[in-house]
DNA sequence: GTAAATATGTTGTCACGACAACAAAATATA
DNA sequence: TATATTTTGTTGTCGTGACAACATATTTAC
């Protein structure tokens, strides 16, 4: 019969690896940003990305897609809003809604980031074989279901 | 000759990934302390678990293991000493450093904790084997060190 | 031995995640 | 139609991550 283990520390925990790995790859890609003289969070990086692949959402659709509440999502727009690079236009329908779009700022900003996103990513990556990067999305994924409704 | 693929999206970030996992991890166990009665926060439960691992660290060497900088390994110490859970001792030889230990109550803490922590885990771990897990914690450990120092 | 550089810890600011409270509008229900 | 509930978005608070500035103490270099 196979005992579990019934003792834990950091370094066995899956929750402080994923912990790590989120906090040094997303300091990595903000310094990445700051080196090339680019002020944006890598969490107004996910949003803007979220936006270029599906525009005039609203704000909770966009914060669904882009795993962010509510709250959060209004003031990470804010910042996007007072930088110039998306529009937040009224929903004529829904009186309480916006709709928002990227403006021509926010898509001439992707288009310069998106070499050093690449590089980036290429720097994570290394000595990744390619089905090595599907498995560990597919892990993360489990990981995610596992918590979705259970 | 493979050409490699140069768009991007979330869904295929692999950072996006890391975030998505990291903060639902994260808010289980945020939540499964809080059903249990106890206001702490995962981070705060990192720190008590780096502290039971070692005793007697300065608050930079405990940051170190716990991957905090020492201004948010302040302020989290900060938390965890006005609940009683850790003492803060002055150092003899280094007039500037304190000494971090667990207080009685932060030891009680981490076994009344344990089966919470435990039960969170295997849910978190749902369907993934042995060599599952470990084979997480590798990759992990590899995106790790990739930005470690390159 | 003294000055410069480094290390330890604190405080303050900003951005973000979690949460509560709120206003306004839309929808469901009676 | 009138009321209750839900949805959308905002604001405020707290804890934390990132960063700068600072005081104090230690170490290094001269």
């Amino acid at each position: 019969m196979r005992q579990k283990i019934k003792t834990f520390s950091l370094d066995e925990s899956l929750g402080y690896w994923l912990y790590r790995s989120h906090i040094q790859v997303s300091a990595a890609l903000r310094q990445a940003f700051q080196d090339a003289g680019h002020d944006l969070t890598p969490e107004q990086w996910a949003v803007l990305l979220g936006l270029r692949e599906q525009e005039g959402l609203n704000q909770s659709k966009l914060g669904e897609k882009t795993y962010k509440d509510r709250h959060n999502i209004t003031r990470i727009l804010k910042q996007l809003d007072k930088r110039g690079y998306i529009e937040k236009l009224h929903d004529e329908k829904d009186k309480r809604a916006f709709r928002i779009y990227l403006a021509p700022a926010g898509r001439s900003l992707l288009k310069k980031l998106k070499p050093i996103v690449l590089k980036h990513r290429d720097r994570v990556c290394r000595g990744f074989r390619k089905d090595d990067l599907l498995k560990v999305r597919d892990y993360l994924g489990q990981i995610v279901n596992n918590l979705r409704c259970s």
